[in-house]
DNA sequence: CTTTAATCGAGACGGTACGTCTGGTCTTGTT
DNA sequence: AACAAGACCAGACGTACCGTCTCGATTAAAG
């Protein structure tokens, strides 16, 4: 039955305690100096790794950046599931709104502005949060569908854009997203997707 | 009447040839080779320009490329105008996709990156680029509302959002904006702006 | 009876194909690339042997490459022994600069140069070539002495200093060392060293 | 009369204070812990002055460690000259055994070690020195032999080698240079030299 | 026509972070 | 035990830019 266990590599295996530290405080740096106190330096520093221990692991600062924000989000990303679509998709913008709002927000804010000069850090933002997050949101919407809540000709992909797109714009633009605010695009929004009145 | 004329400071002027070769210089660099070799001592080598008149008169690298890119793009910012706004409307959100995947996309998207780390680069881009188009979009779509194509009771701003946010965030995410994703946009989008059918 | 066989230590025995294999990989690597190119990493990737079990059998570098010498120099070392000592003497002087020049210069290049911030280097060239070198010139200059070939009063250790010392001087300044220049320095030398004609 | 003053480079001059700290915190180090601690950034550290200005003006550590060792050492060259060029030779000799007693002989000993591994080292080493010197060293031999204290067939590069080398090897084999082996040495080599009696 | 005050080019300088390389030490499983 | 494999810390390497600075040369209005 041994045959079945998978075969470990040679040589000393991977401190975990040490990948955990190092995307701890690159999390954590990213949080509170923003972008240009987001050193591999600092980093080092502040985790206790050395510096040729983050280089073997991650290729890039955007690589750290983004590995460290999905270890830390994962919890948060969960939807609310009530009754109504209609009052989940609200209860979702608001739900990241506030993430935008908080320590995250920062995060993918610098995740964002990182990529703009490195394609593979874009690339791993797009597959690790934002394609995931469309595909449970258009689960969403094809249920508000079926359930004749909304519009059964809807264009989910153009309402989810419609309806997440500007708070990205306004977050990175430094504008605020506050629940006021939210609340008026989602309604703005949503009241094009609803299902006739019969 | 000496006095009516703009009191001219003592010394030498400065050089206008010189402040264009640095603008043209920013630009060109940042359209080739994106942020990460967007540097003041490239733009100076290039230029021809010495560092420290850079220095002198421009604080920060997001303001060195928000001159540039608007030097650059200031003439083609003209808004369609005909008979249809809902056509206006579409024509702006393609002239915006086409801006988009040009230079000027890429420069928005150093300027956006530049200013997560320098909130005066992301006012020179509100004060200087975006908010004087979206004053001209409403003004578009205000006349549409006098004019009955649009309905009555839109609520203005957040139409706006929902036609030009996803660009900005498909533009920031490497995903680009072809007209027909471009048209199915703003299709979804103002369908649910159009006055009722009397 | 077991107990007169010498009491072999528990465990597995040390490889020797292991301990050829890492000296042969030193002394190649100096031969090339001279100390600069001369790494622990380098030999460990060279000789197929782990790091760990280089630093396991040899403190230091240097030691690595004295020992790398001595094992490649060995059978080189012998003096001749002809009828007249003077010429014996030249000989040796034209051997080692035969040797100087050849990969065994480089190597005793390198380990002095080692040697220069590691005493223990030094100790281990002192004590593994020069001194049994020394000896063995000193018994052929005694031989010489005995023989009435050299003056009786001469200053055996004075004389050896003055025929091999410049050419560890000129070996380590790279000014080279051809028989010309050998020949020259010996005739000097040896032309003191004569005994009075009766 | 201003034309013949010597043009002035454009851009700030350099500044000579930066580049005595850095020489002597070089040679500083280099006295004091030898090859090892010798690193540019201890010499920036001590110095105070940025590892990127030493970088800027010395290619590589050994042209540091040579340039460092002149300085301090041009004012301790003085040969000296008496009556007796016999006695300015071991005058000459025991001088050169202090030099190398002292820091300078540990500078001296890490310049050789370091231009094991960069021949420019060496090369400014002889030029900066060594051949400076035995230009100087050979014109007292020839006094000597015009005033006919020694042989007029006397090979004069020979004898220098058979005097001064000995101290470079005992030097770099770590085996000290006393002043009585000092007198020993240069008692056999001079006694080979003198011109035959009348 | 000389001051005077500014611009501008050139480049030195102190910093900071980069990404790489090597040295040693250690922790695994295998032989 | 010895050994291969390789993770890990430590620290120097040489480079690239940053932003500041100190010069001299230039330029044009004001005295």
């Amino acid at each position: 039955m041994q045959s079945l266990a998978i075969a470990r590599p040679p040589g000393r295996p991977r401190c975990d305690a040490t990948r955990k530290a190092v995307l701890a405080a690159a999390y954590d740096l990213l949080a509170e100096g923003g972008l240009s106190r987001f050193t591999v330096e600092g980093v080092a520093a502040r985790s206790g790794v050395a510096r040729s221990t983050i280089y073997r692991w991650w290729p890039s600062k955007g690589a750290l950046a983004m590995e460290g924000f999905l270890e830390a989000t994962a919890a948060d990303l969960a939807l609310p599931a009530s009754e109504s679509v209609i009052a989940d998709l609200q209860a979702s913008l608001r739900l990241f709104a506030r993430l935008v709002r908080g320590k995250a927000g920062r995060i993918i804010r610098c995740i964002i502005a990182e990529g703009q000069g490195d394609p593979e850090t874009i690339d791993a933002f797009l597959t690790g949060f934002v394609i995931p997050r469309r595909a449970e949101l258009r689960a969403v919407v094809e249920r508000g569908i079926e359930r004749g809540e909304l519009r059964a000709d809807l264009d989910v992909e153009m309402a989810l854009y419609s309806l997440f797109a500007p708070l990205y714009q306004r977050m990175l633009l430094n504008e605020g997203v506050d629940d006021d605010w939210v609340d008026r695009l989602s309604g703005f929004v949503l009241a094009g997707c609803l299902a006739p009145k019969r």
